[in-house]
DNA sequence: TTGATTTATTGGAACGTTCCATTTAGTAGC
DNA sequence: GCTACTAAATGGAACGTTCCAATAAATCAA
């Protein structure tokens, strides 16, 4: 069976009586072997234990068959989604995605970063951490290595993007809500040092100005784009002397944890006070009341930049085209149930 | 700046007029150079865009510093933390992980895990996929190569594995249940494919045993390990003609499922019906009404796993003992507030 | 001054592949 | 029987590192 030692291409040859350049024309599938020649080594490498040893091939080849993807947040549904669409696309390529988490830490990006190269992957598609520098992605782009930013963007860098209209949803999800009947707006959660928070804003304002809705009646609470932040925007929130009546939450985790604070102060989501995500996480369908969300077609998105880095890789190129992907509103119960709330919410917001 | 084609050491070297060696020396952090020496070359370093070529390396040095994880499924929460528990304990150790998706298919576990053989990496953790066979590790023993299992088990490996006690866990939950004065209950989800349902499944028929509930009072239903699932589960346990009063569920996907349906047919759960999960994911806290769950600390199973791969790349062996991790029952409202919900709940199973 | 010792640097031979240029056999054409 | 060709297999030179043994330069002891 198996030696202690690794096997090599020489121990493959010795064992089937040919020589090394033989070996390595059957490891490539080569059709210059006579087939018994090469079934006579292909037993030979079962034989021996051989495992190939793609480093050492990849010292002649021009390119490895190894991408890697880095993602801020590996324990954010929404990303872990974004990770399994690429999969599909690579997998059927014969590529094969290594995925490494940052954990939303800078620090730890550049580490994966410089790793990730080292190993000598194709290519990269990054979900940038929060705070990413704007040096931090200068050293891989002189290597000419192609790359592509997933979700998310950094404020000067000529990367290509792949991400979804934010603005829009934004927009489309705040008219929804003026056409609800509200008319004192907020907006929850995130903060300025996220690109994607001035797009979501951007549209959230623009539908209030389209919209005649007063600069004052369109608020902004930020805060931690988790459940926990959207606990404390509604209560910011709900302490002003004129309370909002209804919310555009930054993401999901947002507008979850908004609709947990007004549970506990004994408000019904969708009833007393109507809540927008965003992402549409597989779990807003499921919630109660089933949340109203922003669908971005995270998988989708993570299918469309795995094509655009196999033609970048192709075609050896570094530049691509940005791909902003089509968005929609999923509306379901927690903006009340088509008319009915309105009066409610009306009636909430006039009242405070 | 940079030029085309890759820059070697030879690159730096004729930059800083040393020789390669020199180089590769103070690459390596080696106090045998002049500091001045190793300051002129590390901004040749800079000056040529230079970056490291691992895979030429490994070719000369014993062992790479790249460890594989690979996961049966990312898009679960708890198998996220799983990998960032490993990857806080790697990071420190100087050891890069990669993380691999399998989506629960061996055959594209297969691949990946040749993939990463291929890569050179210095040991593997899997959580392995559904369904895998019995001999698809055979290969990478006889390599030598470590390997542990984290979360599930092979029947017959001898592979190290790193588990939450789910016999216990589910010991545990089930007595839980039967001290609210639950006489019939009923198991939820999994398939008898995998390790972990059959641990499960026999903490709660133990607990049920010693806690004198008839065998036929122990039901069993059987479904997917998902929200979908949990709802089917939760349609034939009602249909039956004595139908249970009270769940221990696979995990807390199903609890989740389950409540869901319960809500569906105007049953509150914890009142008219007792859920427990399992694993206590992020969410089990935050739904309505709280999931009463058993507490698994994947993270903390993670890092035990990454602990134990490293003594074993360090020790150079291939075998390790298993650990078990302690679980415990974190009590919240899906089985009732207390008491209160005991007479309600046998109220309903007597009636029934 | 000479040799011994230490410190800093260097050339060369691996490592396991790929790929080009050859060689070797076998087959056809005349 | 000779050349021309094709098919199959092979040797050798890369690829970018590491590491050992060797060298060169500087310091010290006598």
């Amino acid at each position: 069976m198996a030696n202690r030692a690794k096997a090599t291409i020489f121990d493959i040859a010795r064992e089937a009586g040919v020589s090394k350049s033989t070996v390595s024309l059957v490891l490539q599938g080569s059709g210059l072997i006579r087939p018994e020649t090469a079934s006579k080594v292909r037993k030979a490498i079962e034989d021996v234990g051989y495992v190939y040893n793609r480093g050492a091939a990849n010292l002649r080849k021009a390119h490895s068959n190894v991408i890697g993807m880095v993602i801020n947040d590996l324990t954010n549904p929404f990303f872990a989604e974004l990770a399994v669409g690429m999969e599909r696309v690579f997998q059927s390529a014969g590529i094969v995605p290594f995925i490494a988490n940052t954990a939303e830490n800078p620090v730890r990006q550049e580490e994966v970063l410089k790793s990730l190269m080292e190993q000598g992957v194709a290519g990269l598609i990054v979900s940038p951490a929060r705070g990413t520098t704007p040096g931090a992605f200068r050293r891989i782009e002189t290597a000419g290595l192609p790359v592509v930013f997933a979700m998310r963007r950094l404020p000067e860098s000529r990367i290509p993007v792949i991400a979804p209209d934010n603005h829009r949803g934004a927009y489309l999800a705040t008219v929804h809500l003026i056409g609800k009947g509200h008319r004192r707006l907020v907006f929850f959660g995130g903060s300025s040092d996220l690109v994607v928070y001035h797009e979501r804003l951007g549209g959230f304002r623009e539908a209030c100005q389209t919209q005649g809705i007063a600069d004052r009646d369109a608020l902004v609470v930020e805060g931690e784009t988790s459940r926990r932040g959207g606990i404390a925007c509604l209560e910011t929130a709900l302490a002003m002397a004129e309370p909002p009546t209804a919310a555009l939450c930054f993401n999901d985790a947002v507008a979850f944890g908004a609709m947990l604070a007004l549970r506990k102060r004994g408000l019904e989501p969708g009833v007393d006070f109507a809540i927008v995500g965003f992402d549409d996480v597989a779990e807003a369908e499921h919630y109660m009341p089933a949340l109203t969300s922003v669908a971005v077609d995270s998988a989708g998105l993570g299918e469309r930049a795995a094509h655009v880095m196999l033609k970048m890789i192709q075609s050896r190129t570094t530049r691509a085209e940005d791909h902003i992907g089509a968005v929609n509103l999923v509306v379901r119960e927690s903006c009340g149930p088509d008319r009915r709330i309105r009066n409610r919410a009306v009636g909430l917001g006039s009242a405070a």
